[in-house]
DNA sequence: ACATCACTGTCGGTTGTGCGACAATTGGGA
DNA sequence: TCCCAATTGTCGCACAACCGACAGTGATGT
């Protein structure tokens, strides 16, 4: 069970032929930090609160928002494999963001005072972290063309097409849709009419499931 | 003269009270790489070319751009001390930018095949490395959040306060600020019309000077 | 001095999208 | 089983922003 543990997390952090990471550096890992349960709904950390640790995520999916001052904004959504709250952590500010557990969430906490010399006894997971932050930046940053000059419909398709399980079903409502492209729910609804009249997807409570994700892609 | 460019090479990594670099990191970091110099208008790499190194930019401004099919779209603008091409390297993936001196650049080349032992071998500086990422990683995430839901006016007086030197000028045409933004040349004329309207910003040839930072804020 | 080019300022037409409102539908809990 | 809260589907209106076009103005080089 363990060594099934170990292997997690090696593919955690991106491609594996890429610096291969030792044996003893992921025991190393798995020695430093320790598996925790969250139940659906309940926090991983909160906004504004000191940073006292990194998580990555096993298995389940978190929700990343920010309240600021207006309504809550949904920053984004992670699932296995992710790290979160590394940003913060490596920063020494408080967490920018809040992560809260959409269903059970199993995840791997990685304390500040152990990581930091951790990293530095080991450069190849420092290296390797830094590759997986790096990826998370390409990916914000291909976010943020995507979000610009684009209309709803296709930011809708390009949505659906990443969020797609094997089924072709994604489970969200039409309001998290919007507020996660930062648009309004009418306006997502009206997408989804659109793309269903292209026999592209199908529209159901909670559920969209996609039927043709060719068409999908032409819409994007 | 060595000592000082070591000096900048430590501010340029963020916060000098953390993670401090030995004096053995700063030297070992200036063996590895060597400074050039590019006139206005050439490249240091281009989209799609194999990423060979990763550059410190000391001084000037590096504009960042993505051809992609359709028009050039400006991913970003740099100046001293961000780092760049390093996504692309880290990651072993060919260049997802151009970078393109505006001005004269110095710049600091660090050549992959040197670069990676040398972190390996001082954790220090991966770590380091990995913080001035994050850092930028959040930076983005930010302007994503300012991109969702802003109207122009409010993009432009953000970009106008970021931009400013010490003077309150900021040297660049409306058609640049609009490719920077993803907007179009006249909306940032009507939203400058506005802020010059509010005594925030006078407006000249490839030229505006910000007037009042406070009414400026006031826009954003 | 003059020609040329790049940039700015402005207009009307058109489109996309946010917003408020309301009816219809679904699913889960009492 | 029934009821209620959450979600979806659909109006019309208002407004911000894009687009094409064109005139005016500053900069630059021959």
């Amino acid at each position: 069970m363990e060594e099934q543990h170990y292997a997690w997390l090696a593919k955690s952090f991106g491609r594996t032929d890429y610096l291969p990471l030792s044996p003893e550096d992921l025991a190393a890992l798995g020695e430093a930090g320790e598996v925790i349960e969250k139940y659906p709904g309940t926090y991983l950390f909160r906004e504004g609160a000191d940073s006292d640790a990194a998580y990555i995520v096993e298995k389940g999916t978190v929700e990343l928002s920010r309240e600021g001052t207006d309504q809550p904004r949904i920053v984004g959504r992670v699932g296995e494999g992710s790290v979160i709250g590394d940003i913060a952590l490596f920063r020494e500010q408080p967490y920018y963001s809040s992560a809260r557990a959409l269903g059970p969430v199993t995840a791997f906490r990685l304390d500040r005072n152990k990581l930091l010399p951790l990293l530095m006894a080991h450069p190849k997971l420092a290296l390797r972290w830094l590759v997986a932050g790096l990826d998370q930046l390409e990916k914000t940053q291909r976010r943020v063309l995507r979000l610009m000059n684009r209309t709803v419909v296709e930011q809708v398709a390009a949505l659906l097409a990443d969020e797609a399980d094997q089924y072709g079903d994604v489970h969200l409502s039409q309001s998290s849709i919007a507020t996660l492209l930062g648009t309004s729910r009418q306006s997502i609804n009206e997408a989804l009419a659109q793309l269903k009249k292209s026999k592209a997807v199908d529209t159901g409570y909670r559920k969209i499931t996609v039927l043709n994700r060719d068409a999908l892609a032409a819409h994007a």
